[in-house]
DNA sequence: CGTTCTTTTGATGATGCTCAACTGGGGTGG
DNA sequence: CCACCCCAGTTGAGCATCATCAAAAGAACG
């Protein structure tokens, strides 16, 4: 066990929101309303999920937002910061199921059972919408496209651990660990941040963990996309000086060794 | 490539339905209906599921029931039968995302882009139930608990894939088969067969190939779980004599070797 | 600055893959 | 009916990849 991890309550001390809060929160002023669940909606549907969504919350780094067993009440929204999500297997070690960045969607796996069945922590300080999932639910019948862009949400989550399926079933490590970049870049780049150059949120540990390698594994990799100029790394800095080259490494078509 | 799959035309030769193939066909009829989409629905309820419900179509063995790249109109509800479905790498090779049985919901994934992301094909003469999306969507107003039940099912694929990423990431070859035939016993359980004593439906290479193995290592395994008596195997006959020390085996806390 | 945690690097070894040969069952056709 | 073939599965030997163990180096934090 690494690093201890603080539980944060589930009721915060905050106060009420001030109106100037309420509108500076809204979903309409958050930079993520176009990747996120409010995708696509009319001002006046926005408003209307807006009015059932709970207290925006800050979750400070390391900190567990829900974990294995919890019942379910709220979906999360990412407003801010990165999150992983992990499972504990009977050896008491963790398996990281996925790294989730703002405008994802934390908790649909809890939908099935009303339990969580995943701890989620905050990788850096962040901040969440809470979404209560009753009131969300209620919302749908009268919002026919939230409804269609929540379905949208969960299909691309089932897509997406389908493609960590093939990943963790079929490929050797340098090309695990080249898709996960890919993978990260492209998801800054729908954030209109540079898909080249960007700082990893998560520990080496963290993740082999995901890409089913171990920290020695990782680091190795490192070492040597480094020395062939596949990457430039310092740190947790990462730069891609040539992202198709990489995605050929992950395609596993790589000319180069 | 194995064998030369068929590609199940989009519209069969079947005539409209007799009224009596409509009610034999009604799912208040079906086996499968407290497991499958109208789990839960009233008798009024589930007549306004069947009457949005498309053909009930057989799939013969070995046949395609949609492709990579087809545009996604309908789930397909399992009525009869077994599938796989798997996607192509880069490589030619496939990677098999899952197996599925009678009153399991197949398509899901192909929600979010309206283009299917895997093969589905048969694994022995099976029979569908067509479900046109859109007009399921246009009875989730109107049919709160058959939009919840679909959510729980959306969930459940979620969550059962983050099992597989546990499995592949974490797991011993034999810790993975063990769980696989777990997963089986009680999926077979669940429909009212024996969880102890089952055919497997797909073949070592299919199997190997789900759980990032080789069919070499399979077949080893199973010899390996024969001598221990953990199971009786014959072709694709399972008996599985001790459940619990086969979860065990899968726990990896098995005392014995 | 010292302590602690994370990362890097090296040496060794095990798990599961590859390649190859063999077995056995089921269907086909002479 | 039997011989044959073909495919699926089994078994063995050697090997590659990645894990494990160990130790040192580098960041981060007070």
């Amino acid at each position: 066990m690494p690093k201890p991890l603080s539980f944060h309550p589930p009721e915060t001390a905050h106060l009420p929101p001030l109106s100037l809060d309420a509108l500076r929160n809204r979903c309409s002023a958050c930079s993520m309303h176009e990747l996120c669940l409010p995708m696509g909606l009319g001002e006046a549907d926005m408003d209307r999920l807006d009015a059932i969504i709970g207290r925006r919350r800050k979750i400070p780094k390391d900190t567990l937002l829900y974990r294995v067993g919890d019942t379910f009440t709220n979906l999360y929204a990412i407003r801010l910061g990165h999150f992983k999500t992990f499972q504990i297997t009977q050896g008491g070690d963790q398996q990281v199921t996925g790294f989730q960045m703002s405008g994802e969607l934390l908790g649909m796996d809890a939908i099935s059972t009303d339990l969580h069945h995943c701890n989620a922590v905050a990788l850096e300080d962040s901040e969440v919408c809470e979404i209560p999932f009753t009131r969300l639910e209620s919302l749908f019948g009268d919002i026919p496209p939230l409804l269609r862009h929540f379905h949208r949400m969960m299909s691309q989550e089932i897509t997406r651990e389908q493609s960590i399926m093939l990943l963790l079933g079929n490929m050797r490590a340098d090309q695990r660990f080249a898709a996960f970049l890919v993978n990260l870049s492209s998801r800054y780049a729908a954030r209109g941040y540079s898909p080249t150059s960007f700082q990893l949120r998560m520990g080496r540990e963290e993740i082999g963990n995901y890409l089913g390698l171990t920290i020695e594994s990782i680091s190795r990799l490192l070492s040597k996309f480094k020395k062939q100029r596949l990457l430039k790394v310092s740190n947790r800095a990462i730069e891609i000086p040539d992202l198709a080259l990489l995605k050929e490494v992950a395609a596993g078509t790589c000319t180069c060794d």
